[in-house]
DNA sequence: TCTGCTTGTCAATACTTGCGCACACATACT
DNA sequence: AGTATGTGTGCGCAAGTATTGACAAGCAGA
């Protein structure tokens, strides 16, 4: 029961600067703030800390403090709140929705974009 | 499909008046914008009006003309953009995702899944 | 230890974007 | 005509973002 973490999530995804951060980090297995911070050269260090922040207090990436690093990595199951609202959506097509994640999960190259349209 | 697409697809269900809206035609089968806006009343008709503009050129919903009215329906494939980008960040614990939606899609016994009536 | 440097965030400021409302307009039924 | 449905436009207000400057925390070297 956390409607506002749906909410917090849906807006913490709304930036495509956060989806990016959040990519990138999910490519690695952890990644410092400063790490992330270089492959934004358009951005300044302020600003990438404060898209982990909010990312951060949406529940999408857990940070562990080491010295005076920041070793930042998704959190793995933030997904729910998504899955969630898909499903109260789209209960007709969710079938669809399911056997192309599951493609996804078998093989991560899957464009994910072939959910055939039913007429019936 | 342009990766703008998903831009515009988050930036649409990052408000969540527009995910409610969703939600409200998801129940239905379709729903005309008065309707809409009858299920909130704290917002004026050209509030919803913005709203299911925003959603349409998201491509989240479909319009029909009738008349007067315009029905609006849930596209049955806007979710591609959503599962991909989870695919990138979220290929660990996808298989999670995975099974979160097929129980979903099984429990939920589509009560009168018809999905269709896509126009150009 | 003490100084210097790096990492990362906090505070305050200006800029941009987005939401909601009131008004008016186009369309279409009776 | 007259009325209902729905959207486009302009305005005011609020929220979010990036920058500059400064601070707290921590490592390295003499």
């Amino acid at each position: 029961m956390a409607p506002s973490d749906s909410d917090a999530i849906f807006s913490a995804l709304a930036d495509p600067t956060r989806r990016a951060i959040l990519s990138l980090i999910g490519e690695h297995e952890e990644l410092t703030a400063g790490e992330i911070a270089a492959h934004f050269d358009s951005l300044g260090r302020t600003a990438v800390s404060s898209h982990l922040r909010i990312l951060r207090l949406a529940g999408l990436v857990a940070e562990r403090r080491d010295g005076r690093f920041r070793h930042y990595s998704v959190t793995p199951t933030p997904a729910d709140a998504v899955v969630a609202f898909l499903t109260s959506v789209y209960q007709n097509s969710l079938e669809q929705l399911a056997s192309a994640v599951q493609g996804a999960a078998t093989s991560e190259d899957t464009p994910a974009g072939r959910v055939e349209e039913r007429s019936a």
